[in-house]
DNA sequence: TAGGCCATCTGGTCCT
DNA sequence: AGGACCAGATGGCCTA
């Protein structure tokens, strides 16, 4: 399973284990050629229809088709066992077949909504959107993901520190503390519950509001 | 050809 | 009972 790098300071807070990187991904080949849903069993499964809400609302009229006529695994041992099991159920093999279909398609639609969601979450990670680079793969997907939250939830905590010290009073020329330093190896992981010595007056007195980005200001009730 | 990734089917489990 | 969720199995496609 890949592995995260860890998430230091001035580390690319992107970077994914060897073989999740973005080399894996640039070997040309344009999405659309694969995952569209053209697998072993999706018969007439129409490939331009990812939209979610016409999926899942209009199911494809291909259900009955399901793998049965294409080969596809479980055809003839489904055949079996659900006569099996309709036997036992109570059931005529005809309505066991149709529960069956029914079943599939619903799993189909769910795991439809589920890539939907990961579309929406490529979407907004930061990697090379190009057509000459493949998509990311679910797995990187999630990766790079929370390594990107990871990073703003850093970026975040900087800027409250950053915030505090100048609403300390100091000198702009002075250097900045290492504490301070965006690009520094001291960043501490997001969430810290330092305290910020004079936060909650020095905040509304500078800007005449609490401060969004301190967190003392925004936890305040 | 092996390995990675994916879609789909399927049965089991849990929840409403 | 029906639906949602999950994990295992299977087979197809693609790249190195």
């Amino acid at each position: 399973m890949a592995e995260l790098k860890s998430l230091g300071g001035g580390e690319a807070y992107l970077a994914l284990a060897p073989g999740y990187g973005p080399s894996a991904f640039a070997y040309g080949s344009t999405e659309g050629q694969r995952g569209a849903y053209t697998g072993s069993g999706g018969a007439d499964f129409h490939p331009g229809a990812l939209g979610k809400s016409a999926e899942s609302s209009g199911e494809q009229s291909g259900d009955e088709e399901d793998g049965f006529e294409t080969g596809v695994k479980g055809g003839a041992a489904f055949e079996r066992e659900g006569k099996l099991k309709a036997a036992a159920l109570g059931k005529k093999p005809k309505e066991q077949r149709s529960l069956r279909l029914s079943i599939n398609a619903r799993e189909r639609r769910r795991m439809h909504d589920l890539n939907d969601a990961l579309d929406g979450l490529r979407s907004v990670i930061p990697y090379a959107h190009s057509p000459s680079v493949r998509k990311l793969s679910k797995i990187a997907t999630l990766l790079l993901a929370k390594n990107y939250i990871l990073m703003q939830a850093q970026a975040l905590e900087e800027m409250r520190r950053l915030v505090a010290y100048l609403n300390q009073g100091q000198a702009l020329s002075a250097p900045l503390p290492a504490t301070l330093n965006p690009f520094g190896q001291s960043a501490v992981y997001p969430f810290t519950s330092t305290a910020l010595p004079g936060c909650p007056e020095k905040c509304t007195a500078f800007t005449g509001a609490a401060s969004a980005l301190c967190k003392h200001c925004s936890d305040k009730p």
